[in-house]
DNA sequence: AATTTCATGCAACGTTGTTGCATTTGTGTT
DNA sequence: AACACAAATGCAACAACGTTGCATGAAATT
C-alpha cells in the first residue's frame, strides 16, 4: 500500500493536482469506504463535477474501487496496490453498518471460488455484509 | 412459492389494483430481477410515481426483495414466499450477466455462513456474482 | 349503497449522473 | 525560465431518478 497522495498519482501517470491530493489525503486518513457527498462535506468548497471526474478517473485508473455495500450511495475505497487501469483486484468483502452507515473493506476477507451455477461463466464474486460494527457495538458511535 | 398475482395481495393485505396485478403479473412471467424502467417500458402507459410507490410497498411488505447486482440500478425480484412486513429472507446470490445486463436470482446459493471479523457483529450476507449467462454463452442472446 | 381507507395521478423539488465548452494548470521541452 | 501542449478544472445545462404533498378516484368494510 502506497503512503503519500504524490506517490499514487505518480504511480497512476496522473497529474499532481490540489483537488486530486486533497482526495487522496481524505482516503488515506479515513481507512473505510466514502460517498462522494462525504467528500465534498470535506472541502471548504470543491466544484462537485470535478469532484465526481476524479473519482472516475481514480476508478479508471485503479486508484480507488467501487465499494459494494447495498445502500444506493456509490462509495469508494483505496485499492490495496495490485490494481491498475486494466483491472481492479478488489475481491475482498465489504461491510455495511446499519446503525452509522459506515462501509468497511475487509481486506483480509476473499469471497470463496464459486461453481457456475446454471451453466452462467462466473467472472467476479463479491460479497457484502451487513450488521453493526465494533465501534456502534460498543456503544461509542450514536 | 404463490402462483397467482391475486393470491398474492391477499397474502400480504393488499388491495387488488389494476397496477399492482400487472406488476406481478411482469415478475412472474420475467423469473429474473427487473429494473423500475423496464416495468415502466412493459406498459403502454403508467404513472412512474404510482410504480415508484408500487415496489417501495411491495418491498416493504416482502412481496419482493431488492437484488443487489453490482450495478447502479436497482432490480426487483420476487420474494420466495417466507417474507413478509417484518424481515426479508432473501440470502440467496444474484447473478449479473455483463454480457445481457440482466440479473437472476440464484435461489439455490446461499451465502455461506460468516464469521464476524473485526469485532463486529454480521446479521445479513449477501453474494454477488458476475460474469456471463447461459443464453449469452451459447449466443442465443445478442 | 354509504363510508372509510387507501391507491393513484399530477405538480413540484432536490439530488445525482453526465456532457460541452471555455479557461486554467501541470508537465516535458526549448 | 519561458513555452507549448495536453489535460484538469469550473460553470452551464440537461436528463434521470428519488421523493413528498395534495386532490381525486377506487377498493374494502358496514
Amino acid at each position: 500500500m502506497q503512503l503519500r497522495p504524490e506517490q499514487i498519482l505518480n504511480d497512476h501517470q496522473l497529474r499532481r493536482t490540489a483537488v486530486r491530493l486533497a482526495v487522496l489525503r481524505i482516503f488515506l486518513e479515513a481507512d473505510e469506504a466514502l460517498s462522494q457527498s462525504y467528500l465534498e462535506q470535506q472541502f471548504e468548497q470543491v466544484d462537485r463535477i470535478t469532484l465526481y471526474r476524479t473519482l472516475r478517473t481514480f476508478e479508471q485508473k485503479g486508484v480507488i474501487h467501487r465499494a459494494l455495500d447495498g445502500t444506493d450511495t456509490p462509495k469508494y475505497a483505496l485499492c490495496a496496490g495490485e490494481c491498475n487501469e486494466h483491472a481492479h483486484h478488489d475481491h475482498h468483502a465489504h461491510f455495511h453498518c446499519d446503525d452509522c452507515g459506515r462501509t468497511y473493506c475487509l481486506e483480509e476477507m476473499v469471497a470463496p471460488r464459486f461453481h457456475a451455477p446454471r451453466g452462467f461463466r462466473v467472472d467476479e464474486a463479491h460479497m457484502v455484509l451487513t450488521g453493526v460494527c465494533k465501534e456502534c457495538l460498543e456503544g461509542v458511535s450514536p
